[in-house]
DNA sequence: AAGAAGATTCGCT
DNA sequence: GCGAATCTTCTTA
């Protein structure tokens, strides 16, 4: 399966919302790896939230990827989502988690050597970039550290946050 | 040891 | 738009 990573939200370093704020713990310690690994994580009993971390070793930090534009592998995402409108295949963090199978499994991958899950380089033409402030917490609330394609069909979220 | 909150989704109105 | 589902982790007693 493959597709384009269009929508995203940063967790850096001291960011009281992030999950490595109060240190490294046995759920978070993918976080700590370096840059390039996977995070995976589960919440409120029914997702699973794929983040790419994105500092030095021992420093936590990371990206959550929001939304996913499927590209290859159509049929089998459709799948493991129980859908086939293409449109909902994977926008929401959870819903990319889930079509892509991605589970506590992949916690801690190397995403940037061949593996089970890996990063490649940009395909296609990239509009404009988008920020906004981040969806679904409740600390450091203001911070416009969320990314998005603008225009791109495949965004979750509420619309208004996806207009610039 | 118990309780609350959480980087969400789905179904129903 | 609203509430339930469902479970892991961290906090507090």
């Amino acid at each position: 399966m493959r597709g384009r990573i269009v929508e995203t939200e940063a967790y850096p370093p001291g960011d009281a919302s992030g999950h490595a704020f109060r240190g490294q713990t046995a759920r978070n310690r993918s976080l700590f790896l370096g840059t390039g690994f996977a995070y995976v994580y589960f919440i409120y009993g029914t997702s699973y939230m794929l983040n790419v971390t994105a500092e030095e070793p021992g420093i936590g930090a990371g990206v959550l990827l929001r939304a996913f534009e499927p590209l290859e592998g159509i049929e089998q995402m459709e799948r493991y989502r129980k859908t086939s409108k293409l449109l909902d295949l994977a926008r929401g963090p959870g819903r990319l988690a889930t079509a892509l199978q991605i589970d506590q499994r992949l916690d801690g991958v190397d995403l940037c050597t061949d593996g089970p899950l890996w990063l490649g380089t940009s395909v296609g033409n990239t509009a404009l970039v988008g920020t906004s402030v981040r969806i679904g917490i409740s600390q450091e609330v203001g911070r416009l550290l969320r990314f998005f394609e603008i225009g791109n069909p495949f965004i979750s979220g509420p619309k208004a946050l996806s207009r610039k």
